[in-house]
DNA sequence: TCTTCTTTTTATCATTTGTTAATGGACAGG
DNA sequence: CCTGTCCATTAACAAATGATAAAAAGAAGA
């Protein structure tokens, strides 16, 4: 870790700034320090669909996953002020390819990523729009009152307006 | 590849043999060479919930990403008479240290996971099952006559009746 | 404070999907 | 040939979710 904390860049993101664009090149790791960020697509409407949660501490997407021949294949947006490292993907490789520890962090972040999906998946096949909202607010407690429901709905497969209605019945 | 076809060891399984199961040991690349396979889960109910499908020729969710501590989280099962090649995960993770070329096949079926799944999740956000039930038939022409149709529902997200209606929609 | 813009809630109605139960076809075993 | 089992379809009704529009509530700026 000591190592890699002694290259990474510190940066930082202003509420709603897109940092990584779909279709653009991008080369780097990027860890969370602070703050929240989305990863998100278009769909064929050209609605924004939000795909995933980053909030500190912990590490986006790996660049390997999301970036095909170094462009991007997803949106990256701050959703508050966000602090982050970022470090050249490739040199980060490297350190993979050398470092036994550092590999085992890289292979375990990367099946993080894979368990938060196949979770997510389960969810969509299996539970009702209000279990699942009822397990976004588990792990996510904090976002409901710091970000625009529309970031949420379309996390949780539903309209915004099916969201204000759940909320609502889960007050009661 | 040469490299790796000369240590792979052959095997088939008969139709509906699970072949790797939740919570077990498996210590084991997978390459599809022939027939369909699947990965599902139990949901809370203990319904089989299908996660995706693997047809020839075709790797298998990559170990690292399936297995944690040696065990896995998934169980994976034979839809049709399969043949698969299969090595061990560790001397692979070996080749792919020491080789580019390996290394850079193990990434890219790493990002075409990722990939497939989210758009399946874009998919499961923003269509509805009668899109999802066209796509899933441009994906995988043959499946639909080919296995139960409960295992295709659970992976569109639907029951299977309302998989039978959709069915009978698209057929008009 | 007032205005404007955006977000959230509420209401109404339409559509999709789920639940339960009944029916018929395909197939294996006796 | 009969029987039981598994699967797929169909029907009827219930519940969940979507679409549209309007109202209310908040947020931001002059």
């Amino acid at each position: 870790m000591e190592t890699i904390m002694g290259i990474v860049e510190y940066i930082e993101y202003q509420k709603n700034d897109i940092f990584i664009v779909e279709g653009k090149r991008d080369s780097r790791e990027y860890f969370v320090l602070e703050g929240v960020c989305r990863s998100f697509l278009l769909n064929p409407d050209g609605e924004e669909i939000t795909i995933s949660f980053f909030s500190g501490k912990s590490i986006i997407s790996p660049h390997t996953t999301r970036t095909i021949n170094g462009y991007s294949n997803l949106n990256f947006q701050a959703l508050t002020e966000v602090k982050m490292g970022a470090m050249n993907a490739s040199r980060f490789e490297e350190f993979m390819v050398e470092n036994l520890e550092i590999r085992e962090f890289g292979n375990s972040v990367l099946r993080n990523e894979l368990k938060k999906k196949v979770e997510k998946e389960i969810g969509m096949a299996s539970q009702t729009a209000k279990e699942r909202l009822i397990k976004f607010r588990e792990d996510y407690p904090i976002l409901e009152n710091l970000i625009p429901h529309t970031t949420i709905s379309t996390y949780l497969g539903i309209t915004n307006i099916s969201l204000s209605r759940l909320r609502n019945e889960l007050a009661k």
